[in-house]
DNA sequence: TACCAGGTGGGAA
DNA sequence: TTCCCACATGGT
């Protein structure tokens, strides 16, 4: 049975060169903490490819800035945001996100806690956040992640749980986790999503790129 | 055409 | 606690 730890280091010779993008962190495209707090919430049940679209629209208008967020028009918000889905929803957590979060950027990451009670963050994208703008080592479990372990594994646990599993099995550093996530994603987009699993499928018995990942192609 | 994408909130059971 | 559904857009 592969490990944790194991696997880790599989999808690193696979998938290794993925991590080079993003300036603050490991894979997380953004150059400010701002961008990819912004992004994680943007991101929610959305292609990234969408969230690009929208992230350059706030660049354009200078609403890359979590301050400037603060006292933008939601509705001017809700149409640059527009290529993502879901506008209403996001421009409104764009707001109390940034009311939360502005006292602490550039200095002490939030608590996990009290994040968690801000509209519009869950618990995937209070760890992004934390993770991914704070380096804080908070692993983030995501569908692709989920999906992963019941594959690999079998958990079919709560989020909490398969947090929990992968933590445990690896060193509590940032950017383990970091890369670590990054590198699921990766895969599993680079992999069959089909149910059941289709003939040859990675996860199970000699999956093309799995095989790719155990020969370090 | 139908389904899916780097989820969350709110209500019902 | 857990399950279900609305929320919106763009790609395949």
């Amino acid at each position: 049975m592969m490990e944790v730890a194991e696997l880790y280091q599989l999808l690193r010779n696979a998938h290794g060169e993925s991590l080079k993008r993003g300036k603050i962190s490991p894979w997380w495209p953004g150059e400010t903490q701002d961008e990819i707090i912004i992004g994680a919430v943007l991101t929610q049940n959305t292609r990234w490819g969408n969230v690009e679209k929208s992230l350059e629209n706030l660049r354009k208008e200078g609403l890359l800035d979590l301050r400037k967020i603060l006292h933008a028009p939601e509705e001017k918000l809700r149409n640059l945001i527009r290529p993502s889905g879901f506008q209403r929803q996001k421009a409104s957590y764009l707001k109390s996100v940034s009311s939360f979060i502005v006292p602490y950027l550039g200095s002490r990451p939030p608590p996990r806690e009290d994040l968690l009670r801000v509209k519009g963050i869950g618990e995937e994208t209070a760890d992004s956040i934390l993770l991914y703008a704070f380096h804080v080592p908070e692993f983030v479990v995501d569908a692709y992640t989920k999906r992963l372990s019941r594959r690999l594994w079998g958990l079919e646990g709560s989020y909490r749980q398969i947090k929990e599993v992968f933590e445990s099995s690896l060193p509590r550093r940032w950017r383990v986790f970091a890369e670590y996530h990054g590198l699921i994603v990766e895969f599993s987009k680079a992999t069959c999503r089909k149910k059941p699993l289709c003939s040859g499928c990675p996860l199970r018995d000699g999956c093309r790129h799995f095989t790719m990942a155990h020969n370090g192609l």
